[in-house]
DNA sequence: CCATTTTTGTACTGTTAGGTACAGAGTATC
DNA sequence: GATACTCTGTACCTAACAGTACAAAAATGG
């Protein structure tokens, strides 16, 4: 009766994409089910905790990538090395602007008090990380401070942006835009 | 049996706000009369096409005042007046970041598919507004299509990372920066 | 190849969703 | 003050919601 592929590592992605697309209270457990392949035995297998569940691992896991692929670098390696890495990173994870930031998204409505710890972890962090990077490149506490929190920022209305225009160039012209304002001054 | 005292007028603000609060899949029925005080009754008396009648009426009218209040004016007054008039417009609009752009909600989940049209317009027209200001200002085409965009992604993005670090003085210092860069070159 | 554990489909729960029907109350008009 | 029209509360509908129970199946592993 069941078929018993499935891992519970091979369902994240699945579940972030659904989240994605419908948010939060949008994503309804048939249409997760429909979308994952995955009936209601299993996912409630895999996330005991149902919905609320499934969604805090999707972020957790969102914020583990972010962490490892462009906090980290940005705060452990050359700046002039890891500061490039992301924009590029930034670029692919968010398929050139065709796909939105899951934390940002979750931030706008009350789905936010569900998980705003992490919401504000990951923001926090990011524009941190971005911060001491470009300390160490040479920049002035105050300039620093600001480049970092206007690139994140930028990066989360590019996506709005993107998605209310439909401009599918509007996202790599706002990175350009980035690269050199970042690496001016 | 019944009140009589609600206008359908007053009952649009109320159901923005609740959009705003809760999105469009979060704003139950159960909730919106709850929070606007009125029956399914009224509500269905006003909104005869529902939920989605009510998301509609709510979109028209933030646009009217968009349209009104700040695309209008970048077009007709003088770019000197109208452009520092648009923020201190937005500012008051959206509480200095503690309240979001239902526009720019709507756009990140499958509610944008309801609105498209409605949700592309109200973008496209802000940047082509701002653009066609700076240009009377004395910009060169470029620079003021790119600053127009630059700028409205700017806010929508202060607005995401507002409700998300919940920084009580970010949208104001963003505001700030985008006033310098845009009265700049 | 048998015992145990992990994974899965199905059937079911109570609750809430959005929406409709409609009668009655309130206001207005003449 | 009878008539028409606007507004509102209540009762009700069907479908979908999140979640549970559980037994059968698949893998594991000795």
């Amino acid at each position: 009766m069941a078929r018993m592929v499935h891992e519970r590592t091979d369902v994240i992605p699945l579940l972030a994409e659904i989240f994605r697309d419908l948010g939060y209270e949008g994503a309804t457990l048939s249409r997760i089910t429909e979308r994952t392949g995955l009936g209601k035995g299993s996912l409630y297998h895999f996330f005991p905790g149902g919905k609320e569940d499934m969604a805090a691992v999707v972020l957790a896991d969102v914020d583990a990538w972010f962490e490892r692929s462009v906090f980290q670098p940005l705060r452990l390696e050359e700046p002039q090395r890891a500061i490039p890495a992301m924009w590029e990173a930034v670029d692919a994870y968010f398929h050139s602007g065709q796909r939105i930031c899951l934390v940002g998204a979750f931030a706008l409505d009350e789905t936010r008090d569900r998980f705003s710890a992490t919401i504000r972890g990951y923001f926090g962090r990011w524009i941190e990380a971005l911060q001491d990077a470009l300390l160490r490149a040479g920049r002035d506490k105050e300039t620093a401070a600001r480049d970092a929190e206007e690139t994140v920022l930028a990066i989360q209305g590019a996506l709005v942006l993107s998605r209310a225009t439909g401009d599918e160039g509007l996202f790599a012209r706002t990175l350009d835009r980035l690269r050199l304002r970042v690496a001016a001054a």
